[in-house]
DNA sequence: TACATTTGACCTGC
DNA sequence: GCAGGTCAAATGTA
């Protein structure tokens, strides 16, 4: 039963994997015509590599026999661990999953009010805190998240969070194992994170995320950071992150938006980019729209606007014009 | 009622 | 034996 489930869902990760290499590929021929993203134009090829090797590893993943996904689909959690039989299996394919999955770090700075400091880690998954600990040496616990979908996806992804003691806005956060799951982005993550002061503001974000005279300009500034990503794998979890007064600044290597309490970021997946054409065009599919959009000044003490009316209704306009003054006014 | 979080217990590696 | 990682019952929330 295990060998059989992983085999079908190690085809999806190849499948997902590949079209990242792809959207990659384009977002790397289209960077070839500007003069202004050299950091950009270095990055793509560490993404495309990294992304290759991520293919290899997980084929190399399923034709071990697809054991990480040892959950059948289908299973409840209780179901999955009322089986001693199970159990102890389980426990063994964690022991190897310690030592086998894949690995990588990234380090991400939040404000304090970004939506609470051990959940405000949205990075386009869904994911389930299933324990905390308190680590000798660190001030503060760390939290332990698997992916929502790992009982019924068989979903192998889990991460770590853990608050630096040195700074408490910062937060390493360490990804075990890539996600086999096939999810569509959260709307309830969308929600919780679209914190704006008004329900027009917000659409108005959601225009201006699709106009490309805005993008056009962000892009000028436009700069890509890495860490951690050595084996890199981000695995198509680089990010870019738009704000909108100081260009050149910033950018987490994960889809979370770093926030600061004066600007408003955008941050997408190579997912989302689907080209880089003199501005910058996004995908604006609803499956793909999973940015985390925050005005981390208000977020305090404003009232939170459910958003996902808005993905439903709005029909992105690329023509309108982008006001930031009167916007973040 | 279903799903997420909390938290003490348990297991494993070092 | 200790520390890190995970489990799972209890509890909270929508």
């Amino acid at each position: 039963m295990a060998a059989g489930a992983g085999s079908e869902l190690g085809s999806p990760l190849l499948a997902e994997l590949a079209r990242a290499l792809q959207l990659v590929r384009q977002l790397e021929s289209h960077l070839a015509y500007s003069s202004q993203t050299d950091s950009c134009k270095s990055l793509a090829p560490e993404i495309l590599s990294s992304i290759r090797k991520s293919i290899l590893m997980a084929k190399s993943s399923d034709a071990d026999g697809g054991e990480q996904h040892d959950a059948g689909a289908g299973d409840s959690p209780r179901s999955e661990s009322s089986s001693p039989a199970f159990k102890d299996h389980s426990q063994k394919m964690m022991i190897k999953k310690r030592k086998t999955l894949h690995k990588w770090t990234k380090q991400l700075r939040l404000t304090a009010g970004a939506g609470g400091v051990e959940g405000p880690l949205e990075d386009g998954h869904s994911w389930r805190k299933y324990g905390q600990k308190d680590i000798l040496g660190a001030k503060h616990p760390r939290a332990y998240y698997r992916c929502t979908h790992r009982n019924t996806q068989g979903c192998p992804a889990t991460k770590q969070v853990q608050r630096s003691d040195d700074d408490p806005l910062l937060f390493d956060i360490t990804y075990l194992g890539t996600h086999s799951c096939l999810q569509k982005p959260q709307r309830s993550s969308v929600s919780s994170q679209l914190k704006l002061a008004d329900s027009r503001g917000a659409k108005n974000i959601l225009q201006q995320l699709h106009n490309p005279n805005l993008l056009s300009s962000f892009r000028a500034g436009l700069k890509v950071k890495t860490e951690g990503l050595e084996s890199d794998e981000a695995h198509g979890q680089a990010s870019m992150a738009v704000r909108d007064e100081t260009p050149a600044e910033i950018f987490s290597p994960a889809f979370l938006s770093p926030v600061t309490s004066d600007s408003t970021y955008l941050s997408m997946s190579p997912y989302q980019i689907s080209s880089f054409d003199g501005g910058m065009k996004l995908q604006t599919s609803d499956s793909d729209l999973t940015e985390i959009i925050s005005r981390a000044n208000s977020v305090s003490n404003s009232s939170l606007v459910d958003m996902d009316f808005m993905l439903d209704e709005l029909d992105f306009n690329q023509d309108f014009q982008f006001d930031a003054s009167s916007f973040f006014s």
